[in-house]
DNA sequence: GTAGTTTATTAAGGACTTTAATAAACCACT
DNA sequence: AGTGGTTTATTAAAGTCCTTAATAAACTAC
């Protein structure tokens, strides 16, 4: 079936082993020879050999030297080992995540750390598809320019929208999402102006890399995550491996088949529902609200119209009824879509992402309560760590794997 | 994180040649030279190199020579080639289906091909746990003697059973499933009669595997198999990989959130709803019915609570009203089910299989037409290819993959 | 300064692979 | 029957990569 056209010739070998290498050195700092064999089972010489190599690349440093820092005291006598890093600055890799409200972009280092960084909402919500393609590029050219960087220094870039996205680079148009947006081809959203490998997926699909990478769900291989900020999706992780199914996969419009849920058009992520739900609450209290009488009132200024999400948080926090009520029609609402996909798909864990992650200690409790209530799957739950980070992490994610990946190839 | 003890060291490559060399073999009968240098990418010297270790080892058969049957004609003249074939007959694996009211054996070749085979229905459906499989044990002894095949011949054996299995090969009690079960250590309910490795895993988990090997989802990554007999389950393959969460993927407890939908136990699969929902139907009825007025009756025998899933869908197939109605309150929950995984996973295609396969000209009809209702996606409908037997193949199957795994490791 | 210890480097050997050259086996034609 | 053409098998040579074993280097401690 599967004609591999690559065969097993020699250098495989050596691309395997520098693969070895290479990952061990980016989740470990400065290490030995020693430290290599150890964590790749190579022999001495090969080490030092891929070494020397990685190091004409560019890719690895030989660090210390006589004067490394941390060198003496480890070693008990003999002759000094070589220390080798991974390069960081090497090259450098793009983080963009085009939401709902905003826009985030990054720059980040082949470790994967943030070097700049710039969110900047979109004037407002009626901004075209193309123009946010076209801010997004300005944003990563100030970026560029502010990190003193040039564009070929850049490997690959992610990208977050939040939508499906086909295989073929295109959003799915869904009724509640930027019109226009479908008919781009993403993949070749940055070009003229710039020519990297654009990895454009979900958001909560990253949000799920993010959080196995560095946030919540670290070294659990069976998640999901539910990244509930302007609206509600899923990014399903099992055994492993991020599940995309046609690129529709995590998308929770099945909502409207679970019970207490009412018509598709009305489902948000919990941040735009926990605003919208407590503005109309108030706006049809049949008595007018006293003052002093509601912290959620007070929060809002009088004008409940324009009550958001961590006014309503804040407001529970507090114990002001009326949000507590609000959070919980809210989480209750979460809670159903969570034990469907708990219950079918049986993760571990479950991560709450997105908006609502930092307000984890009023929402969890009541989540994790609702749950229990029904009779589903019982995973851990948590909240993510990275606030609404993640899609923007998982971004840099994407565009780090495909970094690596296509620098042995 | 994951320190990989396997250095790559030459003779990896030598695996690997093997690997392509033998899968090539697998899915195509006879093969010269020319067809694996075709499908592996290897150079000729290589291929011989290790066609000759592989006949060597037993596992193939250098066929024909000079009287080789298509061998002829071929051929456009030149030295003739040398034919190689895999040696279906160098071992043999078995499969196990441990179902709700019946048990199936079989012994298959290192094609797949069954050999052998004995389905057998249990005394009653009280039949304990321990002695189900004393069963099945039996039964495979008789199986191997009427092969003329030594166990020692067998490299593996997997096994399918109603319920979700764990890691550490254990049942997941449900509520309506066989006390007892869960208590036994499945992976070594073959000794000590036996003592090939035995791979349990959950009927629909299986049956997934079965219809993308040779039924109805051949060639598709993303499918999901709704084994709708006894029980309801989903097996889940997505990216081409098994989906198996915690080992409790695929299970439908959901339902019960779904509008619609009553409460758990009341869930079966189509098999068993059709004809429980049917023979409620006819005996609450308030009216007696006349001979002649309902084929569904008739198909009874004046014995309603004797009416069967055939019953059924036959009455239905020649247009009784009342069948015809069963047959739409089944296919409505399943279709709410459906619809559920198909917006959550977006695979590509949906099989229904288990015992309602065979009646795909009824249901499936049916069942597009209500999922089509449905605000989910759209994913293509087939109807099982392997009758009831899916679990069953996809028992070989598994027993096949682990088989070739550890032929070569 | 010398013994002891740890690591780097070099050398030798083995397992693969590939390409190129040579031998074999068959057809078709004269 | 013999000869040319053609296709495939086999052998030979060369190269890459790994490993183990031996040798050299660099440092500490006494």
């Amino acid at each position: 079936m599967t004609a591999k056209r690559t065969a097993a010739t020699a250098p495989v070998l050596r691309r395997i082993s520098a693969e070895a290498v290479l990952q061990a050195m980016v989740s470990a700092g400065e290490l030995t020879a020693g430290d290599l064999i150890a964590a790749t089972g190579l022999s001495r010489p090969t080490v030092h050999s891929v070494c020397d190599e990685l190091i004409g690349l560019g890719w690895v440093l030989e660090t210390g030297g006589a004067a490394s820092p941390a060198a003496t005291g480890t070693q008990p006598g003999g002759r000094p080992s070589r220390r080798y890093t991974l390069n960081a600055c090497a090259a450098f890799v793009v983080g963009i995540d085009l939401g709902a409200t905003k826009v985030s972009c990054c720059l980040a280092d082949l470790r994967g750390r943030i070097i700049v960084e710039t969110t900047r909402p979109w004037r407002d919500e009626h901004v075209g598809a193309l123009e946010r393609v076209q801010i997004a590029r300005r944003i990563m050219q100030e970026l560029l320019d502010q990190a003193g960087l040039d564009a070929g220094q850049v490997l690959a870039a992610g990208m977050a929208i939040p939508a499906p996205v086909t295989d073929d680079g295109h959003a799915v148009a869904l009724e509640s999402y930027l019109p226009g947006m479908a008919a781009l081809d993403l993949r070749t959203a940055l070009q003229p102006d710039f020519q990297w490998p654009l990895l454009v997926d979900n958001d909560a699909n990253l949000a799920v890399l993010a959080e196995r990478w560095c946030g919540a769900a670290q070294g659990v291989d069976n998640v999901v995550v539910l990244l509930a900020g302007e609206r509600l999706g899923a990014g399903i992780c099992l055994g492993g491996r991020l599940i995309r199914g046609g690129g529709a996969a995590g998308e929770m419009r099945f909502l409207e088949l679970v019970e207490g849920v009412g018509n598709t058009d009305a489902i948000g992520g919990m941040c735009r529902e926990l605003g919208a739900i407590a503005a109309a609450e108030i706006l049809a209290g049949d008595r007018p609200v006293a003052a002093g009488e509601s912290v959620l009132v007070e929060l809002a200024g009088r004008r409940p119209e324009d009550v958001t999400a961590e006014m309503v948080v804040e407001a529970a926090r507090r114990g002001d009824p009326a949000a507590v009520e609000v959070v919980a029609v809210v989480m209750d609402r979460t809670a159903r879509a969570a034990a469907v996909v708990s219950t079918l798909l049986d993760p571990e864990l479950l991560v709450l992402a997105g908006g609502p992650a930092g307000a984890g200690d009023v929402l969890l409790p009541v989540f994790e309560q609702q749950l229990g209530q029904l009779n589903s799957a019982r995973p851990r739950l948590a909240a993510s760590t990275l606030g609404d980070h993640s899609a923007l992490v998982g971004a840099v994610r994407t565009a780090l794997d495909h970094a690596f990946e296509s620098l042995l190839g």
